[in-house]
DNA sequence: CCCTACCGGTGACATTTGTCATTGCTGGTT
DNA sequence: AACCAGCAATGACAAATGTCACCGGTAGGG
């Protein structure tokens, strides 16, 4: 009984114009400095880079662009190299429930449905994007061969477990206001050297999207970030929150 | 602003009454039946599941007894032999919200803290349960010999992950109602063979527990009950929930 | 036996959240 | 310049949910 159903998929072959990996020359070259760079795989032994290295295709996508789809099977491990990717669940009516933003290089996507037969949620970028995927049957082909690989992926299960939890917690006993206090507090902590320009803290989702992502209305989102405002713990400018009283923020949406 | 503070924790060391391990000898007999029975471990090479019986150790629980607490340093993984454990977290004031119920004979216990310091939830028991754990570094070392050990663990940590996103839809989108009629759905399937006597479904938890589940307050949750109850869908019985309509119940609680 | 504690359930009311219609701003397009 | 689409924001009102005080049954303990 809300929003419009879901918009159509427009799947993306473009290979787009702004590819902020950092490196002019693609290929290997980039994929190797993405293992390298990126937090989970940095520690891997090289001749297990190496092997995953050969299995990867890089993909580019443009905004708004679907990744893959609910329902639909599940044949690839996505490994984001650069962008932001929302991934969500849809109700009948046109409710969504954003679970997750990705938007740091080296983040699983679709890891959870690496068992599953289909996809249980729908990935669409939120920016110019890149990732590189992985069919599943080449991933365990070389879990086989290099244990590392599969220490690797089960950190990153767990961390992402760890998310999940920390999202129930906070959907399911905090107030709207408490939610999006500790969304943005969790935000700067996370996007700190990142998104952080000039201490602006720069989101690309909606506020509707927002709202999707805490559990509630843009409506009372709205309603919430005003108090916020009104309170002096932060500031709505053009491009973003300004944060003033992080502790406070974080007082109010404290949860344990 | 709610209910009152965590109960003082009781950590039991007895050996309880009533063991409903099928078999009276208990120990190696005991432990190996456990792993062949469970969905998860039965498929382990035979090397690999001696290996595992040998670092397991046997602990029987009461009824309210605590596994472990939130905040305390995570050591061990506990698999589940009988009885039933809710895992929770709990706010500053006294809410609490409980995650999962953990009761189907070879679930993992506090696998979602095996790559952390410290337990990140609380675990109780609901009835007399007995766990047998094993600690992480001995884990770990068996994991290397065995990589059936690793998959395995890290199938059980996928099923987990995706439960734990069932759960994020269900508190995110949908009014309690809704959260209500896809629990009682989720409990009869899950439950099927197991705690449903006579068409009864047998709860263990409180009202206000299923509200903590639920993400909404015991008087809302009686009211959705109610509700059901109402137009027939459902029945309350002194020992439990009987459902006479679970397709409309499931069509109600639809998320996708 | 009474007493008490706990649990399920209810009513009345307060508060929060959702719904809907509307405004104004902005950037892009023609 | 005129127009349009998308987004942030607001007000008024409706509906859902939470709070609190209370009742009644029941099981366990002295």
């Amino acid at each position: 009984m809300r929003s419009p159903p879901i918009p159509p998929a427009s799947t993306a072959e473009k290979t787009s114009a702004a590819g902020p990996c950092r490196h002019k020359a693609e290929s290997l070259r980039c994929l190797s400095c993405i293992l390298d760079d990126s937090e989970y795989f940095s520690g891997l032994p090289l001749v297990a880079k190496l092997a995953l290295q050969q299995a990867l295709n890089i993909q580019s996508y443009g905004r708004r662009d679907t990744l893959y789809v609910e329902g639909k099977p599940s044949e690839c491990l996505h490994i984001l190299i650069s962008g932001e990717v929302k991934v969500y669940k849809s109700l009948l009516d046109g409710r969504q429930q954003i679970h997750k933003v990705v938007s740091i290089p080296g983040d699983l996507l679709a890891c959870e449905d690496l068992f599953l037969q289909s996809h249980s949620s729908t990935a669409v970028t939120l920016d110019e994007t890149k990732v590189c995927f992985l069919r599943k049957n080449h991933l365990f082909e070389i879990m086989g061969q290099h244990r590392a690989i599969a220490d690797t992926l089960m950190q990153s299960m767990a961390r992402n477990l760890n998310a999940y939890i920390k999202h129930v917690a906070n959907l399911g006993q905090k107030t709207a206001l408490e939610r999006v206090a500790s969304y943005l507090v969790f935000l700067q902590e996370t996007h700190v050297e990142r998104n952080l320009r000039h201490g602006v803290l720069e989101v690309s989702l909606t506020r509707a999207e927002l709202g999707e992502v805490l559990g509630v209305t843009q409506r009372t989102l709205i309603r919430s970030l005003k108090q916020l405002e009104n309170t002096r713990l932060i500031s709505l400018t053009k491009d973003g929150f300004v944060i003033h009283d992080a502790p406070a923020l974080k007082r109010i949406g404290e949860a344990s």
